[in-house]
DNA sequence: CTGAAAGCGCTTACAG
DNA sequence: CTGAAAGCGCTTACAG
């Protein structure tokens, strides 16, 4: 009785059409029984859920999305996913885009700008409804893809002076001013700052850490090291051995993030420097370690799960409404003052 | 000149027809030169690159997919990306699947098989080519679609004892084992074990825990904790803390992981207790950080970026060849013995 | 509430 | 090396 079609070109999946076939309705009313169940009788719903249940019918998506011209998908692409930070953004994202029916197209650029491209390129061809991008500094052309697309853009975590694409974040020039401003109040006078990559936002934090430095009258003594490896607690340890053995007299160190920082606090550990007396340590983003660390770390804490949420938001009122005007959130920072520094 | 469709349903979006129109040529002289530009003359190549570039044509990979019957893509399921383990995992299947062009589809399950189960069906309508499971207990309803699909799949973390799947990874009791024995061997007598979450390998840890307690006639003595929550360092404090009220006595905690770890040395120095003299702590991973904290500690390295890699070359063959018998691979693991135990 | 027709934008299989 | 026709599996827009 199955008359199944037997074309050259038939995958032999289980179509809408064998379900169709199989409750007795046309295709069309299995379309709307799955997607718009109220607006199908009883009774057919019924019949049309068991002949889904008995085939083992799963919907193709790609014919889905080619028909309706939408893919309820969104893209979001990070530099790491082995900095925590950027796994909470994603927890933010998700917990708004999931619940909408949105899915996920994650991609991981390994903070390199060509990846970035050929990422953002990739993703273009599924027609996600929307983007969500990190930092500002996209290739020349990946924002003339971008543009092209017309999709719907959100970048995080830095802010965009100019107001010219909708960003969310906080000032990082600020943060790093701010733990500076903190470590000069508390007396020292011989900061380092300790990075690994210097991506868009580690070079913010240095410019927020310099400008201190010069207010202060201090801005001829920057010891600064940094790496291009990826970051991680034991290229802290490091960073840490080879910033003392060349600037002996330093007696704090403005650490780029919370992982650098531990390894300075080990290294600091490991050879009896006391912290904070004879050097004070400061980390960044307050990844939840640095409170129970001996001794607690000085740090700032970043809105990074609220950037994600309000990102998506901001996302979806983008997509709902394509004509609105861009726009900039600062979703701020706070010092943490704990006993590193 | 330019004769776009404006037919009803017309999305307005430059087609592989505009470029074929711009170029002089027909829709499927492009898609050749997209996909295969060796089998295109290179003036026509040339033009239809030109075409392409001015016109910024994007392919629509919904109807490739369609069309083709093979959506390149490979769906991934972790069950978090919070835990490090997992991050590497991934990063072994990208560096092996993204060069030979296959698109991951990443899901996070949040340690939840409804969740699971919920990704896994949307994934499926997506007619991946490959799917890459974390462990083996699926839950039924996920069994069955996944039997019903036909996607060649692998499984990874756990092996599957009677070969019925094909699994990569390593055996969790043995290494649960293993790292018990090794506490047994310095002489500690009252073991306590620590867990975040129980999840599949957590309990298979245990089970090896449990085995080496029994044998050695210590079965009596099992101080064992576990909490609902996410494992994190600071979980691993307040562990360590009830621990050590409840159980003052013990002189060795195997922690499930080492975060876990790391939280019960922070604890330890805080209060006070030398680290391996009064409590002995041995972690499980070797996620990096261990290798520099003071005590270094000891703890069971895991091949996860090799997992990665295997499962997708696995993955990959079976992809290939539909019909190969289930395998079971293991990796192995390396007892890493530092200073903490 | 239900259906017949057309179309989404590609690729396959067949020709030449 | 190049092309005309058909089809992938859905949904839209129009009827009734």
């Amino acid at each position: 009785m199955n008359k199944r079609r037997t074309g050259s070109r038939s995958t032999g999946r289980t179509t809408i059409e064998d379900v169709a076939r199989h409750a007795g309705v046309s295709a069309i009313t299995v379309s709307r029984a799955l997607r718009t169940p109220d607006s199908v009788s009883k009774p057919l719903r019924e019949r049309i859920g068991q002949a889904v249940a008995t085939l083992g019918y799963v919907p193709n998506r790609a014919a889905r999305t080619l028909a309706s011209a939408r893919s309820n998908s969104v893209a979001v692409l990070v530099p790491s996913l082995s900095n925590q930070v950027f796994v909470d953004v994603l927890a933010g994202i998700r917990d708004v885009l999931g619940p909408r029916g949105y899915q996920l197209l994650i991609g991981n650029n390994l903070y390199d700008a060509a990846e970035e491209e050929r990422l953002l390129m990739a993703y273009l061809e599924h027609h996600p409804d929307g983007l969500l991008l990190t930092g500002l500094q996209q290739s020349p052309r990946a924002r003339a893809a971008l543009a092209g697309s017309g999709v719907p853009t959100v970048h995080m975590m830095d802010l965009m002076a100019d107001h010219s694409v909708t960003s969310v974040g906080f000032s990082q020039p600020a943060a790093g001013y701010a733990m500076t401003r903190h470590l000069l109040e508390r007396g020292h006078r011989r900061i380092a700052f300790m990075a690994a990559q210097l991506d868009e936002r580690t070079l913010k934090r240095r410019d927020g850490y310099r400008q201190a430095l010069d207010e202060a009258g201090h801005g001829d003594y920057c010891a600064e090291i940094s790496s291009p490896a990826a970051s991680s607690v034991g290229l802290g340890v490091e960073l840490t051995a080879q910033l003392l053995a060349e600037h002996p007299a330093i007696d704090a160190v403005f650490c780029c993030n919370d992982d650098l920082a531990l390894g300075a606090l080990f290294h600091c550990q490991r050879r009896g420097i006391p912290v904070p007396q004879h050097l004070a340590i400061a980390g960044f983003n307050d990844l939840g370690f640095g409170a129970c660390s001996v001794p607690a770390l000085t740090t700032v804490a970043t809105p990074r799960y609220h950037i994600g949420v309000r990102a998506a938001e901001l996302l979806l009122a983008r997509i709902d409404n394509p004509a609105l005007d861009a726009e900039t959130l600062d979703l701020g920072f706070e010092l943490q003052t704990r006993e590193s520094a």
